[in-house]
RNA sequence: CGGGGUAUAGCGCAGCUUGGUAGCGCGCCUGCUUCGGGAGCAGGAGGUCGUGAGUUCAAAUCUCGCUACCCCGACCA
């Protein structure tokens, strides 16, 4: 591609409303421009790296096993009705009408497409195990669309659905979805983990998170530095014996419990502070009421830990669509508002976390504003409490089922996998006749794959103060040939640089020649801004000694290579880098668990 | 959805307090010079000041409504 002919708009300054580094460069390098709040237009540089990627995803698809297809992004809301989610979803779902009056949404997913296709098309279970997948639009009407393309509306989404008729079927989909998909994000060339996502109510694998590792990420990872372990903070299990914080000194009662007043203390810090010091969060009691379809619970925590939400849903008091209760319906059901709660003459159901266990001498609010107890002891001076895992993971708690604590990283979630079993299948009647005679809902995985959001994830993982650092495999170009030719002078420069960008192009490396006779200094910054991993600048200087100079996107300082052999030499560099990333050896993000 | 903020040329901003018919930098166009890290000089194009109403002789500026966008919050008692 000749620069000139070429699309590349780029700014010094980027636009005020970024604040993320991936969307300033992107906004900067003109990969995008905003339409709306979180819907953007992909621009030619832009474009090129998500087809990059959408092609790698392609290719691994396809080679997997899975069929390419295209579903409408517009959906009839009868489908919707069909499996229940019409109600269940939410303002997420954009909804519209036609002319006529018919509901329709905006897709943020396709199952109710895809198994509708399904049951049209397989009866019988010689026509199983099938996996469809396609690389289409989504909408989600996010409350907060946010950080440019990393948390946008309308994204670009490879989404692949299996069916199997069997359980282990299914699991074997699933294994190769698994695989496919590190191979997918070594090609791509991005530091990643693969994470577990839910320890499994169906027990097992049954979902992985692929997480690109980077400290502006949203979601939190905890692992195991010896690689024995690694998944979703939300998602990781603590354990009965870790009790955490300073939970295992003092097993036995030493104060009779005492009620104090606490003017205006409403929060475990003010309380420490108020109490000079001497009762450690870690021996304060956090009480929070939360509610669920089973009904209201106080939940008692460490006060140093955090309640983790999905862990209280687990709880047979609590039940499903768990929520905390507000501080309204807390004060109508104990009489006391936030941070004057405690399990003392508590009328709700307790559970209290691990981290409690062996605490004693603590401290909690009476349930009636400004007062605390101290010196409160559980089966003492309450009834003993049933405990439970309750409270969030934090970097270190002891490793699930293994030796040493947990480290923290942070990362961006760009796939995720799951089984869903029959939950589909079941509500839309895609069913198939079994070999044992028949017909029973197949068993269906869906795996997603964010294209879009790679892109901001590329960037927010390499970069410096002067632009991208894109990876080979998903660069706008892989190498970029500047010629410094003044314009009287320059014929034979740009001769040279033609013919390097000629062999390049020969060789099938995805060049751009930078012909528009700029300055040096602007081609470098746009060189520089864009990401380029591979740079050659062909000069006047340069072909005296018969030499062109080579920079990588990332190194500090350029080399000189002969000029005639340039192409040969760069055509190798990628060409083995591209290999690496190919390598059929999966990487050792994938190997944990 | 609650709170806060912003809206003036393609982008970044000033002007608004104290009303008088719009300006700076970047970018863009023309010319000359320059040519290894976002050039210099000279000339030029480009704006219904988000939108609707109101106040006024006069509104970017004051008042009210609307819209869009951004930030914070929406689980830690």
């Amino acid at each position: 591609m000749r620069a000139s002919r070429f699309f590349i708009h780029t700014a010094k300054e980027a636009p005020a409303e970024a604040e993320l580094v991936s969307h300033r460069l992107m906004l900067r390098a003109g990969f995008v421009r905003k339409a709306a709040a979180g819907i953007y237009s992909w621009l030619p540089c832009g474009w090129r790296v998500a087809r990059k990627i959408a092609e790698i995803v392609r290719e691994e698809m396809d080679a997997a096993g899975c069929a390419e297809i295209f579903m409408p992004a517009v959906q009839p809301a009868e489908l919707w009705r069909e499996s229940g989610r019409w109600s269940v979803y939410g303002a997420e779902l954009l909804r519209f009408s036609d002319r006529h009056g018919r509901e329709f949404c905006m897709g943020p997913t396709h199952e109710e497409i895809v198994s509708d296709i399904l049951r049209a098309a397989v009866s019988g279970h010689r026509q199983l195990p099938v996996n469809l997948y396609q690389i289409q639009t989504k909408f989600r009407d996010e409350i907060r669309p946010r950080f440019g393309v990393m948390r946008s509306r309308e994204f670009i989404m490879k989404d692949a659905y299996s069916f199997d008729i069997c359980e282990k079927g299914m699991r074997e989909s699933y294994e190769t979805m698994r695989r496919a998909y590190c191979r997918i994000f070594d090609r791509v060339g991005l530091k990643y983990r693969m994470v577990a996502a839910d320890s499994g109510a169906i027990g097992g694998d049954t979902s992985h998170e692929f997480v690109v590792l980077a400290d502006s990420g949203e979601e939190e990872i905890l692992y195991d530095k010896n690689g024995n372990y690694a998944a979703n903070a939300e998602h990781v299990p603590c354990a009965a014996n870790d009790n955490g914080g300073d939970g295992n000194s003092r097993p036995e009662p030493r104060e009779e419990m005492k009620k104090i007043q606490t003017p205006g203390i409403t929060t475990i810090a003010a309380l420490h502070e108020f109490l000079g010091g001497k009762t450690p969060p870690a021996r304060s009691i956090k009480t929070m009421i939360a509610r669920g379809s089973n009904g209201a619970c106080a939940l008692l925590l460490a006060g140093d830990r955090s309640l983790n939400i999905a862990k209280a849903a687990r709880q047979p008091e609590i039940g499903a669509g768990a929520e905390l209760a507000s501080a309204e319906e807390a004060r109508e059901l104990i009489g006391a508002g936030f941070g004057s709660l405690g399990p003392v003459n508590m009328q709700l159901p307790v559970v209290a976390d691990y981290s409690l266990q062996k605490s004693a001498d603590m401290v909690c609010g009476a349930n009636e504003d400004g007062y605390h107890y101290v010196g409160v002891n559980f089966g003492r001076d309450c009834p003993m409490p049933r405990f439970a895992d309750l409270r969030a993971a934090q970097s270190g708690d002891a490793v699930p089922g293994g030796e040493g604590k947990l480290s923290s990283c942070r990362g961006i979630e760009v796939g995720h996998i799951f089984q869903l079993g029959d939950k589909y299948s079941k509500a839309m009647n895609v069913c198939a006749e079994m070999p044992e005679g028949g017909a029973r809902p197949v068993l269906m995985g869906c795996y997603g794959i964010g294209v879009t959001r790679i892109v901001a994830a590329a960037i927010e993982q390499a970069h410096d103060e002067r632009g991208m650092i894109f990876p080979d495999a998903i660069a706008p170009f892989a190498a970029v040939v500047i010629p410094i030719a003044p314009k009287k002078s320059g014929e034979e420069t740009r001769a040279a640089a033609e013919k390097t960008y000629g062999e390049l192009r020969a060789a099938g490396i995805d060049v751009l020649l930078d012909d528009r006779e700029l300055r040096p200094g602007v081609m470098f910054a746009e060189a520089d801004l864009l990401g380029i991993p591979h740079r050659i600048v062909i000069s006047p200087r340069g072909l005296q000694n018969n030499e062109a100079e080579y920079k990588h996107r990332a190194a500090d300082s350029p080399e000189n290579i002969p000029a005639k052999t340039a192409a040969e030499t760069i055509t190798k560099k990628i060409r083995s880098n591209l290999a690496a990333g190919a390598g059929g050896q999966i990487s050792r993000a994938c190997q944990t668990s």
